[in-house]
RNA sequence: GGAGAUGUACCGCAGUGGUCUAACGGGGCUGACUCGAAAUCAGCUUAGGUGUAAGCCUACGUGGGUUCAAAUCCCACCAUCUCCGCCA
Protein backbone atom coordinates (compact mmCIF):
# COMPACT_ATOMS: atom_id res chain seq x y z
CA UNK A 1 0.00 0.00 0.00
CA UNK A 2 0.93 3.52 -0.22
CA UNK A 3 1.63 6.10 2.68
CA UNK A 4 -1.06 6.86 4.63
CA UNK A 5 0.00 10.63 5.30
CA UNK A 6 -0.37 10.73 1.06
CA UNK A 7 -4.38 10.68 1.51
CA UNK A 8 -4.22 14.18 2.08
CA UNK A 9 -0.64 15.51 1.52
CA UNK A 10 -0.75 14.07 -2.49
CA UNK A 11 -4.49 13.69 -2.49
CA UNK A 12 -5.05 15.14 -6.12
CA UNK A 13 -1.71 13.08 -7.18
CA UNK A 14 -3.57 10.26 -5.90
CA UNK A 15 -6.86 10.54 -7.41
CA UNK A 16 -6.22 10.95 -11.32
CA UNK A 17 -3.85 8.35 -10.71
CA UNK A 18 -6.59 6.30 -9.91
CA UNK A 19 -8.46 7.28 -13.07
CA UNK A 20 -5.15 6.76 -15.22
CA UNK A 21 -5.25 3.38 -14.11
CA UNK A 22 -8.72 2.50 -15.26
CA UNK A 23 -9.94 1.89 -11.42
CA UNK A 24 -12.41 2.80 -9.65
CA UNK A 25 -11.67 3.71 -5.86
CA UNK A 26 -13.68 6.06 -3.36
CA UNK A 27 -10.87 8.53 -2.15
CA UNK A 28 -12.73 10.37 0.23
CA UNK A 29 -14.48 7.56 1.80
CA UNK A 30 -10.98 6.32 2.89
CA UNK A 31 -10.02 10.03 4.02
CA UNK A 32 -12.93 9.78 6.02
CA UNK A 33 -12.40 6.82 7.51
CA UNK A 34 -8.91 7.44 8.07
CA UNK A 35 -10.34 10.55 10.35
CA UNK A 36 -12.92 8.43 11.93
CA UNK A 37 -10.30 5.89 12.50
CA UNK A 38 -8.09 8.47 14.69
CA UNK A 39 -10.68 10.17 16.62
CA UNK A 40 -11.53 6.93 18.02
CA UNK A 41 -7.66 6.18 18.37
CA UNK A 42 -7.39 8.99 21.00
CA UNK A 43 -10.38 8.34 22.52
CA UNK A 44 -9.25 4.85 23.30
CA UNK A 45 -6.16 6.11 23.86
CA UNK A 46 -7.14 8.37 26.50
CA UNK A 47 -9.38 5.54 28.33
CA UNK A 48 -6.49 3.50 28.74
CA UNK A 49 -4.41 6.26 30.06
CA UNK A 50 -7.13 6.66 33.16
CA UNK A 51 -7.56 2.68 33.51
CA UNK A 52 -3.72 2.24 34.20
CA UNK A 53 -3.89 4.93 36.37
CA UNK A 54 -6.66 4.19 38.49
CA UNK A 55 -4.92 0.45 38.31
CA UNK A 56 -1.71 2.03 39.84
CA UNK A 57 -3.35 4.03 42.67
CA UNK A 58 -4.46 0.16 43.73
CA UNK A 59 -1.17 -0.78 44.20
CA UNK A 60 -1.10 0.13 48.01
CA UNK A 61 -3.18 -0.27 51.36
CA UNK A 62 -6.43 1.11 50.97
CA UNK A 63 -9.41 2.07 53.42
CA UNK A 64 -12.48 0.07 52.33
CA UNK A 65 -14.38 2.89 50.95
CA UNK A 66 -12.11 4.33 48.59
CA UNK A 67 -10.93 1.26 47.27
CA UNK A 68 -14.87 0.52 46.06
CA UNK A 69 -14.72 3.75 44.77
CA UNK A 70 -11.56 2.35 42.66
CA UNK A 71 -13.11 -0.46 41.98
CA UNK A 72 -16.39 1.04 40.49
CA UNK A 73 -14.48 3.39 38.30
CA UNK A 74 -12.15 0.52 36.88
CA UNK A 75 -15.24 -1.34 35.98
CA UNK A 76 -16.80 1.23 34.22
CA UNK A 77 -13.42 2.12 32.28
CA UNK A 78 -13.22 -1.56 31.30
CA UNK A 79 -16.58 -1.32 30.01
CA UNK A 80 -16.19 1.83 28.14
CA UNK A 81 -12.43 0.55 26.78
CA UNK A 82 -14.11 -2.31 25.11
CA UNK A 83 -16.71 -0.61 23.74
CA UNK A 84 -14.94 1.80 22.00
CA UNK A 85 -11.99 -0.89 20.99
CA UNK A 86 -14.14 -2.75 19.11
CA UNK A 87 -15.85 0.27 16.93
CA UNK A 88 -11.71 1.00 16.49
CA UNK A 89 -10.91 -1.93 15.23
CA UNK A 90 -13.63 -2.37 12.96
CA UNK A 91 -12.99 1.06 11.57
CA UNK A 92 -9.62 0.34 11.35
CA UNK A 93 -10.45 -2.83 8.73
CA UNK A 94 -12.07 -0.89 6.52
CA UNK A 95 -9.82 1.93 6.60
CA UNK A 96 -6.87 -0.70 5.99
CA UNK A 97 -8.95 -2.71 3.04
CA UNK A 98 -9.66 0.84 1.69
CA UNK A 99 -5.92 1.61 1.54
CA UNK A 100 -4.55 -1.53 0.34
CA UNK A 101 -7.30 -0.98 -3.13
CA UNK A 102 -5.07 2.44 -3.71
CA UNK A 103 -2.65 1.48 -6.82
CA UNK A 104 0.86 2.18 -6.73
CA UNK A 105 2.05 5.72 -7.88
CA UNK A 106 3.16 5.59 -12.02
CA UNK A 107 6.61 6.56 -12.89
CA UNK A 108 6.18 9.79 -15.23
CA UNK A 109 7.23 8.25 -18.44
CA UNK A 110 5.00 5.02 -17.92
CA UNK A 111 2.37 5.93 -21.03
CA UNK A 112 -0.72 6.69 -19.62
CA UNK A 113 -3.67 4.41 -21.34
CA UNK A 114 -6.81 2.34 -20.49
CA UNK A 115 -5.92 -1.28 -21.85
CA UNK A 116 -3.60 -3.29 -23.15
CA UNK A 117 -3.58 -1.89 -26.66
CA UNK A 118 -2.21 1.53 -24.52
CA UNK A 119 0.97 -0.07 -24.15
CA UNK A 120 3.80 1.59 -26.06
CA UNK A 121 6.65 -0.98 -28.07
CA UNK A 122 9.86 0.72 -26.81
CA UNK A 123 12.39 -1.86 -28.98
CA UNK A 124 12.18 -4.33 -31.62
CA UNK A 125 14.54 -7.26 -31.61
CA UNK A 126 15.11 -9.16 -34.91
CA UNK A 127 12.31 -9.29 -37.38
CA UNK A 128 9.38 -11.85 -37.55
CA UNK A 129 10.41 -15.53 -38.96
CA UNK A 130 9.41 -15.61 -42.49
CA UNK A 131 8.54 -19.47 -43.84
CA UNK A 132 8.66 -21.05 -47.18
CA UNK A 133 5.77 -22.61 -46.05
CA UNK A 134 2.52 -22.74 -43.64
CA UNK A 135 4.29 -22.65 -39.58
CA UNK A 136 2.14 -24.96 -37.67
CA UNK A 137 1.53 -24.14 -34.27
CA UNK A 138 3.69 -25.56 -31.10
CA UNK A 139 0.60 -27.84 -30.63
CA UNK A 140 0.47 -29.69 -33.40
CA UNK A 141 4.11 -29.85 -33.39
CA UNK A 142 4.05 -31.20 -29.65
CA UNK A 143 1.48 -33.59 -30.77
CA UNK A 144 3.54 -34.69 -34.29
CA UNK A 145 7.08 -34.23 -32.74
CA UNK A 146 5.80 -36.64 -29.81
CA UNK A 147 6.86 -34.62 -27.08
CA UNK A 148 3.63 -33.04 -25.62
CA UNK A 149 0.45 -34.53 -24.55
CA UNK A 150 -2.54 -32.53 -23.85
CA UNK A 151 -5.90 -34.83 -24.57
CA UNK A 152 -4.20 -37.04 -21.52
CA UNK A 153 -3.83 -34.53 -19.15
CA UNK A 154 -7.48 -33.14 -20.05
CA UNK A 155 -8.40 -36.88 -18.81
CA UNK A 156 -6.17 -36.57 -15.64
CA UNK A 157 -5.93 -33.04 -14.31
CA UNK A 158 -8.77 -31.21 -16.31
CA UNK A 159 -8.61 -28.43 -19.37
CA UNK A 160 -4.94 -26.57 -19.20
CA UNK A 161 -3.08 -29.04 -18.13
CA UNK A 162 -0.18 -30.99 -20.40
CA UNK A 163 2.20 -33.88 -20.01
CA UNK A 164 5.96 -32.62 -21.24
CA UNK A 165 7.60 -36.27 -22.54
CA UNK A 166 10.85 -36.76 -24.49
CA UNK A 167 12.83 -34.16 -25.77
CA UNK A 168 10.09 -31.21 -24.44
CA UNK A 169 11.67 -32.13 -20.67
CA UNK A 170 15.05 -31.80 -21.87
CA UNK A 171 14.05 -28.45 -23.13
CA UNK A 172 12.25 -27.22 -20.02
CA UNK A 173 15.49 -28.69 -18.04
CA UNK A 174 18.14 -26.74 -20.33
CA UNK A 175 15.68 -23.58 -20.11
CA UNK A 176 15.67 -23.42 -16.60
CA UNK A 177 19.29 -24.19 -16.14
CA UNK A 178 20.58 -21.81 -19.47
CA UNK A 179 18.47 -18.48 -17.48
CA UNK A 180 19.77 -20.15 -14.32
CA UNK A 181 23.69 -19.81 -15.39
CA UNK A 182 22.39 -16.01 -16.97
CA UNK A 183 21.07 -14.64 -13.74
CA UNK A 184 23.74 -16.33 -11.36
CA UNK A 185 26.72 -14.33 -13.39
CA UNK A 186 24.66 -11.32 -12.64
CA UNK A 187 25.28 -11.99 -9.08
CA UNK A 188 21.67 -13.56 -7.81
CA UNK A 189 21.34 -16.22 -5.10
CA UNK A 190 19.66 -19.24 -6.72
CA UNK A 191 16.97 -20.95 -4.66
CA UNK A 192 14.39 -23.14 -5.25
CA UNK A 193 11.31 -21.81 -3.25
CA UNK A 194 7.89 -23.16 -1.64
CA UNK A 195 4.81 -23.66 -4.03
CA UNK A 196 2.69 -22.88 -1.26
CA UNK A 197 2.20 -19.59 0.61
CA UNK A 198 0.67 -17.88 3.11
CA UNK A 199 -2.55 -15.71 2.94
CA UNK A 200 -0.68 -12.45 4.23
CA UNK A 201 2.15 -13.00 1.93
CA UNK A 202 0.74 -13.20 -0.76
CA UNK A 203 -1.91 -9.78 0.22
CA UNK A 204 1.61 -8.52 0.92
CA UNK A 205 2.79 -9.01 -2.87
CA UNK A 206 -0.32 -7.61 -3.97
CA UNK A 207 -2.37 -10.60 -4.88
CA UNK A 208 -6.05 -11.28 -3.85
CA UNK A 209 -6.36 -15.04 -3.20
CA UNK A 210 -10.41 -14.27 -2.37
CA UNK A 211 -13.02 -14.12 -4.91
CA UNK A 212 -14.37 -15.01 -7.89
CA UNK A 213 -11.45 -12.87 -9.72
CA UNK A 214 -8.92 -14.33 -7.70
CA UNK A 215 -5.87 -16.37 -10.00
CA UNK A 216 -5.43 -17.78 -7.29
CA UNK A 217 -5.94 -21.74 -6.35
CA UNK A 218 -6.47 -21.87 -1.99
CA UNK A 219 -5.79 -24.74 -0.12
CA UNK A 220 -9.14 -24.81 1.90
CA UNK A 221 -8.90 -24.69 5.85
CA UNK A 222 -4.67 -24.34 5.73
CA UNK A 223 -4.44 -19.92 5.60
CA UNK A 224 -2.48 -20.75 2.43
CA UNK A 225 -2.58 -21.18 -1.36
CA UNK A 226 -0.28 -22.59 -4.51
CA UNK A 227 1.81 -19.76 -6.02
CA UNK A 228 1.22 -18.05 -8.92
CA UNK A 229 4.52 -16.88 -8.89
CA UNK A 230 7.97 -17.25 -7.19
CA UNK A 231 7.67 -13.24 -6.71
CA UNK A 232 5.68 -14.59 -3.67
CA UNK A 233 7.97 -16.12 -2.06
CA UNK A 234 11.12 -14.59 -2.66
CA UNK A 235 9.52 -11.12 -1.84
CA UNK A 236 7.74 -12.75 1.52
CA UNK A 237 11.07 -14.10 2.16
CA UNK A 238 12.32 -10.56 3.95
CA UNK A 239 8.86 -9.55 5.77
CA UNK A 240 9.42 -7.80 8.84
CA UNK A 241 13.43 -7.43 8.13
CA UNK A 242 15.14 -4.68 8.82
CA UNK A 243 18.13 -4.46 6.66
CA UNK A 244 21.57 -2.16 7.27
CA UNK A 245 22.30 -0.02 4.53
CA UNK A 246 25.37 -1.65 3.39
CA UNK A 247 23.55 -4.98 2.67
CA UNK A 248 21.38 -3.72 -0.04
CA UNK A 249 21.06 -4.81 -2.60
CA UNK A 250 20.02 -8.33 -2.40
CA UNK A 251 19.48 -10.21 -5.39
CA UNK A 252 17.53 -13.53 -5.54
CA UNK A 253 16.78 -15.41 -7.89
CA UNK A 254 13.90 -18.57 -7.78
CA UNK A 255 12.62 -21.40 -9.17
CA UNK A 256 9.10 -23.08 -8.59
CA UNK A 257 6.02 -23.75 -10.18
CA UNK A 258 3.53 -21.43 -10.33
CA UNK A 259 -0.20 -21.95 -10.40
CA UNK A 260 -2.93 -19.60 -11.74
CA UNK A 261 -7.06 -20.75 -12.33
CA UNK A 262 -7.55 -18.77 -15.47
CA UNK A 263 -10.69 -18.62 -14.83
CA UNK A 264 -12.49 -17.73 -17.64
CA UNK A 265 -8.87 -17.36 -19.79
CA UNK A 266 -10.19 -19.39 -23.45
CA UNK A 267 -9.58 -18.66 -27.13
CA UNK A 268 -7.54 -18.53 -30.26
CA UNK A 269 -4.86 -16.43 -28.05
CA UNK A 270 -4.63 -18.64 -24.98
CA UNK A 271 -3.96 -22.21 -26.65
CA UNK A 272 -1.91 -24.52 -25.73
CA UNK A 273 0.91 -23.92 -23.58
CA UNK A 274 0.11 -20.12 -23.77
CA UNK A 275 -1.82 -19.94 -20.76
CA UNK A 276 -2.02 -23.12 -18.56
CA UNK A 277 -2.57 -23.89 -15.28
CA UNK A 278 0.62 -25.22 -14.02
CA UNK A 279 4.18 -24.02 -15.49
CA UNK A 280 7.99 -23.52 -14.07
CA UNK A 281 9.28 -20.16 -14.36
CA UNK A 282 12.45 -19.11 -13.23
CA UNK A 283 12.23 -15.45 -11.19
CA UNK A 284 14.31 -12.88 -10.32
CA UNK A 285 13.47 -10.14 -7.36
CA UNK A 286 15.88 -7.57 -5.72
CA UNK A 287 15.55 -5.73 -2.83
CA UNK A 288 17.54 -2.21 -2.90
CA UNK A 289 17.09 1.34 -1.60
CA UNK A 290 14.95 3.67 -2.95
CA UNK A 291 17.48 5.82 -5.46
CA UNK A 292 18.36 2.88 -7.38
CA UNK A 293 15.37 1.21 -8.01
CA UNK A 294 14.80 2.70 -11.42
CA UNK A 295 18.30 1.45 -12.68
CA UNK A 296 17.58 -2.09 -11.16
CA UNK A 297 14.65 -2.05 -13.15
CA UNK A 298 16.91 -1.56 -16.64
CA UNK A 299 19.46 -4.28 -15.50
CA UNK A 300 16.16 -6.56 -14.94
CA UNK A 301 14.81 -6.00 -18.55
CA UNK A 302 18.48 -6.03 -20.00
CA UNK A 303 18.99 -9.61 -18.27
CA UNK A 304 15.58 -10.71 -19.76
CA UNK A 305 16.84 -9.19 -23.29
CA UNK A 306 20.06 -11.01 -22.28
CA UNK A 307 18.17 -14.69 -21.79
CA UNK A 308 15.60 -13.93 -24.75
CA UNK A 309 17.94 -12.60 -27.45
CA UNK A 310 20.58 -15.69 -26.62
CA UNK A 311 17.85 -17.79 -27.76
CA UNK A 312 17.91 -15.73 -31.75
CA UNK A 313 14.42 -15.41 -31.00
CA UNK A 314 12.74 -11.96 -32.07
CA UNK A 315 10.83 -9.96 -29.67
CA UNK A 316 9.86 -6.73 -29.14
CA UNK A 317 9.94 -4.82 -26.00
CA UNK A 318 7.03 -3.10 -24.60
CA UNK A 319 6.63 -0.06 -21.73
CA UNK A 320 2.98 -0.89 -19.69
CA UNK A 321 0.41 1.64 -20.30
CA UNK A 322 -0.97 3.28 -16.69
CA UNK A 323 -4.36 0.85 -16.95
CA UNK A 324 -2.39 -2.28 -17.40
CA UNK A 325 0.48 -2.19 -14.53
CA UNK A 326 -1.18 -3.61 -12.00
CA UNK A 327 -1.83 -1.91 -8.25
CA UNK A 328 1.73 -2.64 -7.00
CA UNK A 329 3.73 -1.47 -10.44
CA UNK A 330 5.26 2.10 -10.60
CA UNK A 331 6.77 0.94 -13.92
CA UNK A 332 6.83 -2.61 -16.28
CA UNK A 333 8.40 -3.55 -18.71
CA UNK A 334 7.54 -7.07 -20.61
CA UNK A 335 9.27 -8.59 -23.53
CA UNK A 336 6.87 -10.01 -26.20
CA UNK A 337 8.41 -12.72 -28.42
CA UNK A 338 6.80 -13.45 -31.89
CA UNK A 339 5.19 -16.73 -32.05
CA UNK A 340 4.61 -17.81 -35.77
CA UNK A 341 1.87 -19.80 -34.55
CA UNK A 342 -0.20 -17.49 -32.73
CA UNK A 343 -3.25 -16.31 -33.82
CA UNK A 344 -4.08 -16.23 -38.21
CA UNK A 345 -0.37 -15.14 -39.35
CA UNK A 346 2.25 -14.76 -36.11
CA UNK A 347 1.82 -12.70 -33.56
CA UNK A 348 4.02 -11.29 -30.36
CA UNK A 349 3.40 -13.09 -26.97
CA UNK A 350 4.40 -11.90 -23.53
CA UNK A 351 7.00 -14.31 -22.57
CA UNK A 352 8.49 -11.87 -19.98
CA UNK A 353 7.56 -9.18 -17.17
CA UNK A 354 9.25 -7.13 -15.11
CA UNK A 355 8.19 -4.66 -12.35
CA UNK A 356 9.72 -1.65 -9.99
CA UNK A 357 7.29 -1.98 -7.18
CA UNK A 358 8.72 1.02 -5.30
CA UNK A 359 7.71 0.78 -1.30
CA UNK A 360 4.67 -0.70 -2.02
CA UNK A 361 4.82 -4.20 -1.30
CA UNK A 362 7.66 -3.66 1.61
CA UNK A 363 5.14 -1.61 3.14
CA UNK A 364 2.83 -4.49 3.50
CA UNK A 365 5.55 -6.88 3.94
CA UNK A 366 7.20 -4.58 6.25
CA UNK A 367 10.56 -4.88 4.90
CA UNK A 368 13.00 -2.10 6.06
CA UNK A 369 16.88 -0.56 5.82
CA UNK A 370 18.72 1.20 8.21
CA UNK A 371 20.05 4.42 6.84
CA UNK A 372 23.69 5.44 8.16
CA UNK A 373 22.09 7.93 10.66
CA UNK A 374 19.97 5.33 12.00
CA UNK A 375 16.59 6.18 10.60
CA UNK A 376 14.88 3.37 8.99
CA UNK A 377 12.85 3.55 5.30
CA UNK A 378 11.35 0.88 3.47
CA UNK A 379 13.38 -0.90 1.09
CA UNK A 380 12.17 -1.05 -2.57
CA UNK A 381 11.32 -4.24 -4.29
CA UNK A 382 11.40 -5.12 -7.80
CA UNK A 383 10.68 -8.95 -10.00
CA UNK A 384 11.26 -9.66 -13.09
CA UNK A 385 10.80 -12.84 -14.86
CA UNK A 386 14.42 -14.76 -16.23
CA UNK A 387 12.21 -17.89 -17.91
CA UNK A 388 8.79 -18.61 -18.23
CA UNK A 389 9.66 -22.06 -19.40
CA UNK A 390 6.05 -22.83 -20.98
CA UNK A 391 6.01 -19.70 -23.56
CA UNK A 392 9.67 -19.83 -23.67
CA UNK A 393 9.15 -23.38 -25.34
CA UNK A 394 6.00 -21.88 -27.69
CA UNK A 395 8.63 -19.51 -29.08
CA UNK A 396 11.19 -21.83 -29.24
CA UNK A 397 9.64 -24.90 -30.84
CA UNK A 398 7.55 -22.04 -33.60
CA UNK A 399 10.36 -20.28 -34.47
CA UNK A 400 12.85 -22.96 -35.24
CA UNK A 401 10.51 -25.17 -37.01
CA UNK A 402 11.94 -26.71 -40.94
CA UNK A 403 9.99 -27.38 -43.59
CA UNK A 404 10.40 -31.25 -42.99
CA UNK A 405 8.64 -30.89 -39.64
CA UNK A 406 11.55 -30.95 -37.41
CA UNK A 407 12.26 -28.23 -34.51
CA UNK A 408 16.31 -27.19 -34.43
CA UNK A 409 17.35 -26.21 -30.98
CA UNK A 410 18.76 -23.07 -30.69
CA UNK A 411 22.80 -22.62 -30.42
CA UNK A 412 22.90 -21.84 -26.55
CA UNK A 413 20.62 -24.61 -25.43
CA UNK A 414 22.45 -27.09 -27.23
CA UNK A 415 24.89 -27.74 -24.75
CA UNK A 416 22.24 -28.00 -22.23
CA UNK A 417 20.11 -30.27 -24.12
CA UNK A 418 22.86 -32.40 -25.84
CA UNK A 419 20.90 -32.83 -28.99
CA UNK A 420 20.82 -30.01 -31.79
CA UNK A 421 17.46 -30.87 -33.26
CA UNK A 422 13.65 -32.42 -32.22
CA UNK A 423 12.64 -34.86 -35.37
CA UNK A 424 10.15 -37.55 -35.82
CA UNK A 425 10.30 -40.38 -34.13
C1' G B 1 0.29 -38.93 14.66
C1' G B 2 1.74 -39.60 20.38
C1' A B 3 4.58 -37.78 24.93
C1' G B 4 7.48 -33.95 27.14
C1' A B 5 10.04 -29.17 27.17
C1' U B 6 10.60 -24.27 25.40
C1' G B 7 9.04 -19.37 23.08
C1' U B 8 10.92 -12.29 26.73
C1' A B 9 14.04 -6.58 22.77
C1' C B 10 20.41 -7.75 18.09
C1' C B 11 22.12 -12.61 20.96
C1' G B 12 21.94 -15.35 25.72
C1' C B 13 18.94 -15.34 29.84
C1' A B 14 15.95 -13.54 34.67
C1' G B 15 11.24 -12.37 35.78
C1' U B 16 4.52 -16.72 38.59
C1' G B 17 -0.72 -10.58 39.60
C1' G B 18 0.66 -4.04 41.12
C1' U B 19 7.68 1.05 41.01
C1' C B 20 8.09 -4.23 34.53
C1' U B 21 9.44 2.61 33.05
C1' A B 22 11.19 -5.59 31.40
C1' A B 23 16.67 -6.96 35.55
C1' C B 24 21.54 -9.21 34.46
C1' G B 25 25.35 -10.77 30.87
C1' G B 26 27.17 -10.52 25.81
C1' G B 27 27.46 -7.74 21.41
C1' G B 28 27.26 -2.85 19.20
C1' C B 29 27.87 2.61 19.46
C1' U B 30 29.94 7.14 21.93
C1' G B 31 33.37 9.22 25.31
C1' A B 32 37.67 9.06 29.01
C1' C B 33 42.63 7.01 29.80
C1' U B 34 46.63 5.82 25.58
C1' C B 35 51.43 7.79 20.54
C1' G B 36 47.89 3.94 18.97
C1' A B 37 45.53 -0.54 20.52
C1' A B 38 44.08 -4.04 24.33
C1' A B 39 42.34 -3.92 29.21
C1' U B 40 39.59 -0.69 32.39
C1' C B 41 35.92 3.10 33.52
C1' A B 42 31.38 6.14 32.21
C1' G B 43 27.17 6.80 29.14
C1' C B 44 23.91 5.19 25.15
C1' U B 45 21.57 0.99 22.60
C1' U B 46 13.65 -2.58 20.55
C1' A B 47 9.98 -1.12 17.28
C1' G B 48 5.29 1.11 15.95
C1' G B 49 1.38 4.70 16.77
C1' U B 50 -0.23 9.55 18.48
C1' G B 51 0.85 14.56 19.81
C1' U B 52 3.64 21.46 18.18
C1' A B 53 5.86 19.54 22.58
C1' A B 54 6.19 17.40 27.51
C1' G B 55 4.10 13.17 27.27
C1' C B 56 0.71 9.28 26.35
C1' C B 57 -0.71 4.47 23.99
C1' U B 58 0.62 -0.49 21.98
C1' A B 59 3.64 -4.97 21.40
C1' C B 60 6.91 -10.40 26.17
C1' G B 61 5.19 -16.58 19.86
C1' U B 62 -0.33 -15.60 17.86
C1' G B 63 -5.53 -15.02 19.05
C1' G B 64 -9.18 -14.97 22.83
C1' G B 65 -10.59 -14.86 28.18
C1' U B 66 -10.35 -13.73 33.70
C1' U B 67 -9.06 -9.13 36.73
C1' C B 68 -9.60 -2.48 39.01
C1' A B 69 -4.61 -4.26 37.16
C1' A B 70 -1.51 -9.70 33.07
C1' A B 71 5.20 -11.21 30.63
C1' U B 72 2.92 -13.58 35.07
C1' C B 73 -3.58 -16.90 35.80
C1' C B 74 -7.14 -19.70 32.13
C1' C B 75 -8.43 -21.53 26.91
C1' A B 76 -7.20 -22.35 21.80
C1' C B 77 -3.69 -22.17 18.08
C1' C B 78 1.36 -21.70 15.92
C1' A B 79 6.62 -22.50 15.91
C1' U B 80 11.16 -24.79 17.77
C1' C B 81 13.81 -28.76 20.46
C1' U B 82 14.02 -34.02 22.59
C1' C B 83 12.02 -38.97 22.45
C1' C B 84 8.54 -42.56 20.04
C1' G B 85 5.66 -44.02 15.61
C1' C B 86 5.19 -43.55 10.27
C1' C B 87 7.59 -42.27 5.83
C1' A B 88 10.58 -40.55 0.27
Amino acid sequence: MIDSKDLTNRYEEIKRNIVNRNMKVNLDEIINLQSKRLELLHAVEDLRTQRNQNALKMKGKLDNTEREKLLALGRELKDKISENEELLSNVEKQYISGLRQIPNYAHKDAPVGKEDKDNTAVKYVGKPTAFSFKPKDHIQLGEELDIMDFDTATKVSGPKFYYLKNEAVLLQMALERYALDIVMKHGFTPMITPDVAKEEILEGIGFNPRGEESNIYTLEGTGTALVGTAEITLGGYFSGKVFNKEELPVKLTGLSHCFRREAGAAGQYSKGLYRVHQFSKLEMFIFCLPEESDSYHEKLLSIEEEIFGGLDLPYRVVDTCTGDLGAPAYRKYDIEAWMPGRGENGDYGEVTSTSNCTDYQARNLNIKFKDSDGKTQYVHMLNGTAVAVSRAMVAVLENNQTADGKVIIPKALVPYMGIKEIKKK
